[in-house]
RNA sequence: GGAGAGGUGGCUGAGUGGUCGAAAGCGGCGGUCUUGAAAACCGUUGAAGGGUUUAUUCCUUCCGGGGGUUCGAAUCCCUCCCUCUCCGCCA
């Protein structure tokens, strides 16, 4: 969330910065609200003050053996008092609150202005799409002709939005996600890590998915519930939760591939066919947590390491800045990757690489200082899917497909496939 | 699932109703000593928030979470969560 600061001193800045985002607020009641806080507080402190104060002077006239019975008569009409005040100033600092964990992150002054993503700029291309001598089939097709991917099956065990893979086809879902692991651990520098796929809300909450996105989790009722994780994000930057971090420690580095589980309430009928949409996918997930200064270049970095997955694998994409409009909740400036789907004959999304500055930060309070007598300061936390595995398999069998329906297995991957070089049928 | 123990500052750990934001030790920082360092000694050292100001001062909150009792709670009561040990079950 943001510095709460803002909403007190540099409002109409805000406001500003939140239309570029399609956000609106209440200037006026937040205001008001705000007058009112600033009153409250003043009145309950001062009261607080009182009860102290006298609270000590009936601790030495007790010692004393003096006699305390105007004290206590004093004193509880004070914490009467104090009590209307305390409730009334808690259920204002509760609206407060529900307000300003809502309210999104601010776009970062590079961002492109936009409301919707036809305004997203893409920043570079890589690769020509390649123009097949035949009409190349969708995943869809080529799934069902080698018998590698099933969609009835997985609707009869659980129902729509699942998948299941057979054979090579599930192999080399694996194999791509093996791969994947070790370019960023080898080359790129990252800690693997294994993480819960349940979480807790205030896991939720720390990345930002919480309050607001609840529709779009799975839900494990108990008292208190579980959440399916819908990124391996939300896990692996709550590694930091409740900490103060060295400065020698950061950056920190790691990867982690996890399932996501995701519900998405509200979007049937959007890819409503084929892998695309699924509410149970594989991620392979780069998070990084840095120093502030440093997180614009790291976003720089962090999309390289993604984009070079799509180049080991020679699959054409373009990288997208989004729009302040078409922005995540949580994100100051992201870039999408996006693979060529030659069926579609569109480009896909395929990774979202992130900067949450320290708006993650500080709501996992999570934190860092220069010297370990310097005063703390939130960190910055990024993250990217490097790569989403489901995505990486369709791109790869449709882009690899020759005019049999069989598929090429690119040269990086053959040591992951027991030396297997084509899925034929 | 059953029985027991426990959750206190960066860490270890004392504290069962009143000057406790919290002893002591470790660690950190500053200093003395030293050519330098170590040791020793002395001093210092939590976070968040608000008011007033812009450089000072004042105040509030925080001892796992929430609620209660009380003039006053780390301390008493209720409740939830978590950790550890033993037993049971289990990959």
């Amino acid at each position: 969330m943001l510095d709460p600061k803002v909403f007190r001193q540099k409002i109409n800045d805000l406001q500003e910065k939140l239309k570029l985002r399609n956000f609106t607020i209440d200037l006026d009641w937040l205001q008001a609200l705000e007058a009112e806080r600033k009153i409250l507080q003043s009145q309950t402190q001062a009261l607080q003050n009182e009860r102290n104060v006298l609270s000590k002077q009936i601790g030495q006239k007790k010692a004393k053996g003096e006699n305390t019975e105007d004290s206590l008569a004093k004193g509880e009409k004070i914490a009467k008092a104090l009590q209307e005040k305390e409730e009334a100033l808690k259920s204002l600092q509760k609206k407060l609150w529900d307000f300003q964990t809502t309210v999104p992150n601010l776009p970062h002054v590079s961002v492109p202005p936009g409301k919707n993503p036809l305004d997203n700029l893409e920043v570079r291309k890589w690769k020509e799409p390649p123009l097949f001598p035949f009409e190349p089939l969708d995943h869809i097709a080529l799934g069902k002709r080698l018998h590698g991917i099933d969609f009835d099956q997985a609707t009869r065990i659980a129902g729509s939005r699942f998948v299941i893979l057979n054979g090579p086809v599930a192999e080399l879902h694996r194999a791509l996600t093996n791969w994947m692991l070790d370019v960023h651990t080898k080359e790129h520098g990252y800690t693997e890590v294994y993480v819960p796929y349940l979480v807790n809300e205030n896991s939720l909450f720390g990345t930002g998915q919480l309050p607001k996105f609840e529709s779009e989790l799975f839900k494990i009722e108990r008292d208190p519930p579980y959440y399916l994780i819908p990124t391996a994000e939300v896990p692996v930057t709550n590694l930091v939760r409740e900490r103060i971090l060295e400065a020698e420690a950061l950056p920190l580095k790691w990867v982690s591939h996890t399932p996501c589980f995701r519900s998405e309430a509200g979007s049937y009928g959007k890819d409503l066919h084929g892998m695309i949409r699924q509410h149970q996918f594989e991620k392979v997930e780069l998070v990084q947590v840095v120093r502030p200064e440093h997180s614009y270049k790291i976003l720089e970095e962090l999309t390289s390491h993604a984009e070079t997955i799509l180049k080991k694998l020679e699959l054409p994409y373009r990288v997208i800045a989004l729009c302040g409009g078409d922005l995540g909740f949580a994100a100051a400036k992201t870039y999408d990757l996006e693979v060529w789907l030659p069926s579609q004959k569109i480009y896909r999304e395929i990774s979202s690489c992130s900067n949450f500055e320290s708006f993650q930060a500080r709501r996992l309070e999570a934190r860092w200082r220069e010297t370990p007598s310097a005063k703390p300061d939130y960190v910055h936390t990024l993250n990217g899917s490097g790569l989403a595995v489901g995505r990486t398999l369709i791109a790869l069998m449709e882009n690899y497909q020759d005019q049999n329906g069989n598929i090429a297995i690119p040269a990086v991957l053959h040591p992951y496939m027991k030396g297997i070089t084509h899925i034929e049928k």
